[in-house]
DNA sequence: GTATCTTGCGGGAGCGCTCCCACACGCTGT
DNA sequence: ACAGCGTGTGGGAGCGCTCCCGCAAGATAC
C-alpha cells in the first residue's frame, strides 16, 4: 500500500505539501494541488490512518457505548434505530464510529475503551441511574455526550427524549377521554426513563385532578412477559383500572394480552396505551394509543453536540449543553372515549395545562 | 497520559523490557515481569492504540459492513440481535467492532473503511446478489468474512444460516398437515435469503409431490406492508391458497391482518407461517409457526473465522470455508392440521425425505 | 537601494510503540 | 582453558504521518 512518500515522489513534491494538499490547508499553489489529487487518485491512495492519529492525536473515531445488559440493543426497536442514525450521522459528517458494548459485570472495560486514547470523544448510552463511568468521564476530561441525563448534569453533555412531558400528555389525553381509574405499568426502576415517565404520568394526572394509587402502579422491565405478569396484578384490583398507561409499546403488547386472556376488550373494557410509536404500535390489535420519539433526532443531536465539543469552529450556532427533545402524542385505537363524558374541570385543566406547555407537544391521528 | 518509557524508567527498565511484559511474550524474568505489572497497574497505564497499530500493523479492529438501505438495522430484529452478538463476540475475544454503513448510492466508502489500513479484517453483512464490494475485497486479499453467500463462492470464507432447507422443511410441514394449495410471499429478489428460502420451498413442496403455480408466488420486501399488499393478490386467486408461507415473520403479521380484514379466520380458514422467529412471532395473534435461526450461533461463527483468518495459531480445529448453521422448525398455531388428512404419499414422502436430510432439523413445539 | 512581508515549498523532529540486533552473563562441554 | 549456547536486557531504527521551522523568490514599502 502507498505512503504519502511515495505520492510526493510521483507528484515530484515533499511529503509536506502532499500532506498539506490532503487536510486541504493553505499555501499550495493551485497548480500543485491539481497535480497532486490527480496522483491521488491514479493510485487510490489513503493515508494511513494510525499514523495520522499517532501523529495529529486525532482519530475520527468515536465510540458508542451501550450498558450491558440493559440496552441489549435488540431489547428495544429504539435502541436499535438510534445505533443505526448514530452510525450514519457518523458516516456523514467524517467520523468513524465505534460500538462497545461495557457489561456492568466486569467494569474494568473503561480503560480499555478509553484510556487507549485513540477514540476523540465518546456517546454514552446510559439507561442506568447509577454512573460510575460517567462521572470517570468527567473527571478524566474525556469529551463525551450522555443520552438520557445524569442526576448530577452540570457540566455535562446530554441529549434526551422529553419522557416526562410525553407521559404527562398521555395522563391528560386520557384524563381528556373521561377515564378516572388509569393505572400504570412503569419500566424497571434503575432506568431514568422510567423514572422520567413514571414521573410525568403523575404531574399529568395531578393537573387533572386524579390520583394514582400505589396498588395502580406496577413495575415492568421494558420486556413483554414483565408487562404480562404486571396487568394481570392491575386487573385483580377492586376496582379494576379502565386505562393503563404501559410505559413501552413492547410491553403494551403484553399488557393487551393479560387483558385478553382476562376477556376484557380493548378499548371498550380497558384502554392500554404505550410509548416509543415502535413499527409494533401499528400492527398491535388495536392499533396503539402512543408516544412518538424521533431516534433519528436523538441520535442526530448526539453525534453534533459531540463533534461540537471536538471541533469548536465546525460547531453551528449556540450548542446547548442539556438539550431535550420533543415527543409527539400518537392517537389510535386503543383507548377510546368513556362513555361517562370528564367532568367540566378536567376538561378545562386538560386545554389549560396543554397551553403553559413548555415543550409544546402536538396531537396527530396516525392511524394506518 | 504515561507512555511506554515513563513505565520503563519508574520500573527501571527499558521500553523493550516494558513491551514485552505487556505482549506476554518470553525472556523476561519472573521478578522484572511483576514489578512492570505493578507499575502499569499502578499508573492505570494503557499503551496507544494508534502508536502500537503504527508498529505492529495490527490494530486489533475489525469492521462490520452492512449494506444500506437494505440491512438497515431495525428492519429486522434478526439483524439488530446479530449487531449485538458480533459486538459481544468481539469484546470477548479482545478486538474492537467498527461499525460501517456503506450506502449503495455512494459507493466510494470503500477506500475510505477498507484502504486506510486500521481495520484487520471485515465482516461483510450482505443481503444483495450485487458484490461488487465483495470481489475488491477479495482482490485486494483483505481478510473478511462474508454473512450469507455469493455466487462466485470459491476462495471466500461465508457463514450462512441454512435458509434453504428450512424453507424446505415448512413446505414438508405444511404438506404434511394436508393443505395442498400452498402458496408464498417471498422476500425481495435481490437477497440471497429471499432466492434461497423459495428454492427450498419449492423443493419441498417438490419432494411431496406439490406444485406452486406462479401466481401462488407473491414478492414482499420483507416489511409488513408489503406483505399485506401481497397477501391480498394471493386471496383475489381464485382458487384461494389453503397455506401460506411468508419468508419473514414482520411479513407474516401483514398477511394475518390482509387475512382478517377478508373475514378469514387464521388458522382455520387459512394457514400463514413466517420465518426468523423473531420475539413477534411469539405475541403474535395466532402465535407463528415459524424458523427459528439463532443470530448468537451466526454471529458468533462469523468472528471465529474471522479471527481464525488473522490469527492461524489461535484457530481451533479445522475451520471451513462456507458455514451453514442449521435453523429450527418451530410449531405454534398458526397452521392447524387440515380436515381433509394429507394422503399417503405424501405422508411417506414427508418423512422420507426428513430422515435422509443433511442439515438436521428439529421439530420442537415452542408455545408460550 | 535596502528592509519587510507574503507565498510556496522542503526537511527534520517527533508521535509511542514494535521488532531486530547487540551484548553481558552464567552455564555446559571439550 | 576457551568455545558454544541459552537467557535476560538495552538500544536503535523505523512504522507513516503532522507540524514546526527554515528558506528561496517575488511583491510591496520606504
Amino acid at each position: 500500500m502507498a505512503t504519502l512518500e511515495e505520492i510526493a515522489r510521483l507528484a515530484k513534491v515533499s511529503r509536506s505539501t502532499v500532506s498539506r494538499v490532503i487536510n486541504n490547508k493553505p499555501r499550495v499553489s493551485a497548480n500543485t494541488r491539481e497535480r497532486v489529487w490527480s496522483i491521488i487518485h491514479q493510485t487510490d491512495f489513503h493515508p494511513n490512518v494510525a499514523a495520522r492519529t499517532l501523529a495529529s492525536r486525532r482519530s475520527h473515531i468515536i465510540g458508542l457505548v451501550m450498558i450491558q445488559p440493559y440496552n441489549v440493543v435488540t431489547s428495544e426497536p429504539f435502541s436499535a434505530e438510534l445505533v443505526q442514525h448514530i452510525a450514519a450521522t457518523c458516516e456523514e459528517t467524517g467520523y468513524h464510529l465505534m460500538l462497545s458494548l461495557v457489561s456492568t459485570s466486569k467494569p474494568n472495560t473503561y480503560g480499555q475503551i478509553v484510556r487507549g486514547g485513540y477514540l476523540d470523544g465518546l456517546i454514552v448510552y446510559y439507561a442506568c441511574t447509577d454512573d460510575s463511568f460517567v462521572s470517570r468521564l468527567q473527571r478524566e476530561k474525556v469529551p463525551f455526550v450522555l443520552i438520557g441525563h445524569s442526576p448530577q448534569a452540570d457540566g455535562i453533555f446530554t441529549a434526551d427524549m422529553d419522557n416526562s412531558t410525553g407521559a404527562e400528555a398521555m395522563a391528560r389525553h386520557l384524563a381528556g377521554l373521561g377515564y378516572t381509574r388509569i393505572a400504570t405499568v412503569t419500566g424497571p426502576a434503575f432506568a431514568m426513563s422510567s423514572r422520567d415517565r413514571l414521573e410525568g404520568f403523575l404531574k399529568g394526572l395531578q393537573a387533572c385532578g386524579l390520583e394514582c394509587p400505589d396498588r395502580y402502579i406496577q413495575e415492568g422491565d421494558f420486556t413483554e412477559g414483565s408487562a404480562f405478569l404486571a396487568m394481570q396484578h392491575l386487573l385483580s384490583q377492586d376496582p379494576q383500572p379502565e386505562a393503563v398507561f404501559v410505559a413501552n409499546d413492547t410491553m403494551a403488547v403484553g399488557a393487551i394480552r393479560a387483558a385478553r386472556m382476562a376477556h376484557l376488550r380493548v378499548p371498550e373494557d380497558i384502554a392500554i396505551t404505550g410509548f416509543d410509536d415502535t413499527p409494533m404500535a401499528q400492527i398491535s390489535e388495536p392499533p396503539l394509543t402512543t408516544v412518538h420519539q424521533s431516534s433519528e433526532l436523538l441520535g442526530r443531536k448526539a453525534v453534533e453536540m459531540l463533534i461540537g465539543q471536538l471541533e469548536p469552529d465546525r460547531r453551528e450556532g449556540v450548542v446547548k449543553q442539556n438539550v431535550v427533545l420533543p415527543v409527539d402524542l400518537v392517537v389510535r385505537e386503543s383507548c377510546g372515549a368513556r362513555l361517562r363524558l370528564a367532568s367540566r374541570e378536567v376538561k378545562r385543566s386538560v386545554k389549560e395545562v396543554n397551553q403553559t406547555e413548555r415543550n409544546p407537544f402536538t396531537y396527530c391521528s396516525r392511524t394506518r
